[in-house]
DNA sequence: TTATAAATCCCTGTTTTCGGGGATGCTTAT
DNA sequence: ATAAGCATCCCCGAAAACAGGGATTTATAA
């Protein structure tokens, strides 16, 4: 028996391609495709006798995009598999997916090979990651456990950020309106709760963590 | 008169993508495609009474990549046009393409539209780059010119890694068996050197060099 | 409601950084 | 050969950072 797909993407000629090398198997039928995850959720809530076994969507579309239309089909129909591709491969993109449970990621620039050996694994009832995603997820999961204890406050982060940029306890305590002994120590507790020695310390944590460009 | 076209990428569904929305377009002769530019040097020299448009290639493929691809080309047949598409717009691929006289760049993720566009554009015999890729660019070019005079020597560049690392003067005196005062110099010159105003900026300026990891 | 965490401020003393100087050899190009 | 650049060392004084305490008020969570 056939199965159903949803392709939703945005970019006609990715949709071509795909369409074209899905026409290539014979088992697939393309019941609907979309420019954005609106119109999925509007096909899927109205065509409810419908049985769509598969919705492959991209991540980055105008209105809903493909992150926010998993999350809503998981939600609302648990039946309904999902196969995300993406142009890019950032863990939060990539761990948000996988925390609302998607059933496969590829990257746009995949082969066709793995295009349809991910669908044919998700239709078979398995998840479908590739294994720099599966790293990619597993390094982020390490790192955030890692650092899980260490929580900034939000004043300790504008205060980080401001030494990062190369100010002087006095002038961020001008900056914050405050007293420069304030800022003494939260530059004291920065130094202590991050585990370093000097600003230099503190300066590569503020980068790390993105509070201020290198 | 139709024109002639190339096409080169080893993504299937991507040359298919392509494939389809010239296909719409009617003066479009696909002459070729291929799935690294090898294929298509080959190709090039062989069919030399043929007269070919526009070569469009993707960056990454095995063997004989867009870049190299391109040079080749710029460099044996002046009136072959070439239109590049990438996946990512890292600066340092468009700064080379750029440099050697590539006809236009898009990104993979572009729509359907601004593909005809800028394939239209080259054929008329102009260059075709979005707004964004011509920023990177010149962003670099910026970015490399302010450095460019600015020349570490080996000892600062070990002193500035040090010092990213943490390390007071007196410790980095005494790893490098040099006097403090010496480190004391370094800094001082550093920080005089790179236009910044204390250890934090000197880190930032480190890790952007990559001498340290954040 | 009672801890706990967050934000704010203060003191003392030591060490380091920072911003000026300048000096001496030793290479390396011009 | 002479200038320029590099590596090394030194001094001084002011400013800032670092290390170690502690205190108060206001949210917030247990």
């Amino acid at each position: 028996m056939k199965h159903n797909l949803i392709i939703a993407d945005d970019h006609k000629m990715f949709l071509d391609g795909l369409l074209s090398i899905l026409k290539t198997e014979s088992n697939y039928n393309i019941l609907y495709t979309a420019k954005h995850g609106g119109h999925v959720k509007k096909y899927i809530t109205i065509n409810t006798e419908e049985k769509i076994d598969l919705v492959i969507t991209d991540v980055t579309m105008p209105e809903v995009d493909g992150i926010a239309l998993n999350k809503w089909i998981k939600k609302t129909n648990r039946n309904i598999k999902t196969l995300v591709v993406s142009m890019h491969n950032s863990p939060k993109i990539i761990d948000e997916l996988i925390e609302s449970n998607v059933d496969g990621y590829l990257q746009k620039n995949a082969q066709k090979e793995e295009f349809l050996q991910a669908i044919e694994t998700i239709l078979g009832g398995e998840k479908y990651f590739s294994k720099e995603i599966k790293d990619i997820y597993l390094q982020n999961k390490f790192e955030k456990n890692k650092e899980k204890e260490i929580k900034l406050t939000k004043r300790e982060v504008e205060v980080i950020s401001l030494i990062a940029e190369e100010f002087t306890t006095q002038e961020i305590a001008d900056k914050l309106f405050l007293s420069k002994h304030t800022i003494e120590s939260y530059r004291k507790n920065l130094i202590t709760k991050l585990n370093v020695r000097n600003l230099a310390g503190l300066t590569k944590y503020a980068i790390k963590k993105g509070y201020v460009s290198s």
